[in-house]
DNA sequence: CGGGTCGTGGCAAACGTTTTCAGGTCAAGG
DNA sequence: CCTTGACCTGAAAACGTTTGCCACGACCCG
């Protein structure tokens, strides 16, 4: 018998514990979540699990859930809005605690709608939803400030002197890529740095997106540094201005955001702001617990960590 | 209702239909599963999801069973037998209709006992056992053959007239680090290359030990070539050689073996052999669906291929 | 016109647990 | 000796489905 308050004496105890034991004994579940209404089961949605930003988001969840035995489901949404509303149904029939929203949600308000629909039935039934990231889906959050995280990239590459900074951004249908640029922009305002629609470019989050958004930008404006909504398109944005004959950080210097392993060693290692990702899932697994234990909850706050390498150079005049 | 035989007339199924959708009622899986004993459910056991590696597996098992409307569970085991076990368990307990072992089997001979057990009685209650790599454990696999991987990689460069290859292995105690040296073995003796134990080294599957290791191959031996275990540390031993002042790949040409994203974006664009990852999932998840159907199965087997980039020079006389 | 068949609907049992409830036994206290 | 609890045990209901079975009417055929 298993954490009942059901009263039963020692002997008898020892009798069906050393049975079960013997039989290998494994309760059912299923059986049990039937009838406490608790599966012991929580799932995640992810844009894409082979993605090692949401591997380590993934890890910090898993690990963190596996102490009070909770398993986990894994699903990609591919950034597909019906795929994403099809985990989200599927999560609910088969009776999931909570449901974690990795990936920061899509725009369409279409689909914002339905998931609102979706969400709201599934709490109805006790489920419980937290969210990692800038998420237009009320609950508790496990924040990273991408706001702020680009705003520190900016003031940064401001505090080595530089003031003419191109942005290279993410795909605009994706909150944090929004989020990440109004940072930037707030920064350059902030400074009161020399600016124009043509010092922004975006393109998808690849390192061909990053290349091709960085001949784009060497097309149309002169700057001496550049900042890329995610590593990947930074590294791009390198190769470019690489393959153009020109040096980095010596012509113009590249940062990132998110800190991945070919950042550092990639054609120049690269400057750029690790973000926590696998202590966002630890903070997911911790808020998932404390709300099926009925707390209240808001948001915690993650901050990033600037990580120099060589690829921003120092002109400051007093360098 | 869903898919019963049950004969029903077609304006009683429209109207039970239409009220579903109007109530937006999901049946309950749990109940279902409890009485059909299909859970619709699948476990993967990974060493860690937040390697690629196993991301990339984990997203091809993914999606092939999203199409059958199946769920995945995922498990890192660390490489502890114990957590390894645990999960196993877990799973049992939560009917889950398959596990997946996608990591080679850790070699202890306790543990192997304790999970032949295990999946016997899983096996017994009707659950399917499938697994993507060399695995102790009989069951339908999904098969990439790493020793043949390391052979065709040293015909490669071989092939490009190198006959003084060092070779740089991963941890010894990995299942994987013994197949892919064993290759270099056979390979280097069937072309009858120059060898000694000095040839050979190892470190972690690691950036910086590759870099030792690479650092301790130019102190014993001069080569002309160097294949390592994996790309991380073919990368690693790339950057030694750049910092020693040599040229990749004219002074010393590197291989690795995996096709990590680093591999096209390092220093030098390395030539390596790319495994099927997503594929071996894809794979994995079919067998997983035949099985489920019945079917008797076997092994697939799935071929490397060798992606040419710049570390291989070709120094054949009749180049 | 009656018996058999076919098509459909409804009912009940079952899946493996937890939980509630009603006893039942025994020791202590009146 | 009877009552009162304390302590335990066993039975029964419930969770939300699927499935097997039976019943009922309509229709066809002899």
């Amino acid at each position: 018998m298993s954490g009942s308050k059901h009263p039963v004496s020692e002997v008898t105890r020892q009798r069906v514990l050393s049975a079960a034991a013997r039989l290998s004994f494994e309760p059912n579940r299923l059986a049990r979540a039937l009838v406490t209404a608790r599966s012991q089961t929580v799932g995640v949605i992810v844009h894409d699990i082979s993605d090692p930003y949401f591997g380590d988001i993934v890890k910090g969840l898993e690990d963190g859930l596996h102490v009070d035995d909770y398993r986990l489901f894994v699903a990609s949404s591919d950034r597909d809005p019906e795929k994403e509303l099809s985990y989200v149904r599927a999560f609910h029939a088969h009776q999931v605690d909570a449901i974690v929203f990795a990936a920061s949600s899509l725009t369409e308000p279409e689909y914002i709608r339905a998931l609102r629909d979706l969400t709201e039935r599934f709490r109805a039934r006790g489920g419980v939803i937290v969210v990692l990231s800038d998420h237009l889906l009320e609950a508790p959050k496990v924040h990273f400030d991408n706001h702020r995280a680009a705003i520190e990239m900016v003031r940064y590459l401001a505090s080595r002197g530089h003031r003419n900074i191109g942005y290279i951004g993410g795909p605009p249908d994706l909150e944090v890529s929004r989020v990440r640029e109004a940072g930037f922009r707030a920064a350059v305002s902030e400074l009161d740095l020399p600016t124009s629609p043509d010092h922004i470019t975006s393109g998808h989050f690849t390192v061909t997106g990053g290349g091709a958004a960085m001949a784009e930008l060497l097309d149309r404006v002169e700057v001496t540094a550049v900042l890329a909504a995610n590593d990947l398109m930074a590294i791009g944005a390198m190769r470019q201005l690489l393959a153009s004959g020109l040096s980095v950080p010596d012509d113009v210097s590249v940062a990132g955001l998110d800190d991945i392993l070919l950042a550092e060693y990639g054609p120049v290692p690269l400057t750029t702001m690790r973000i926590p990702t696998y202590q966002i899932g630890r903070e997911g697994a911790s808020l998932v617990l404390q709300a099926l234990d009925g707390e209240d909850l808001v948001a915690v706050h993650l901050e990033g960590e600037i990580i120099e390498r060589d690829s921003v150079a120092n002109i400051a005049s007093d360098a």
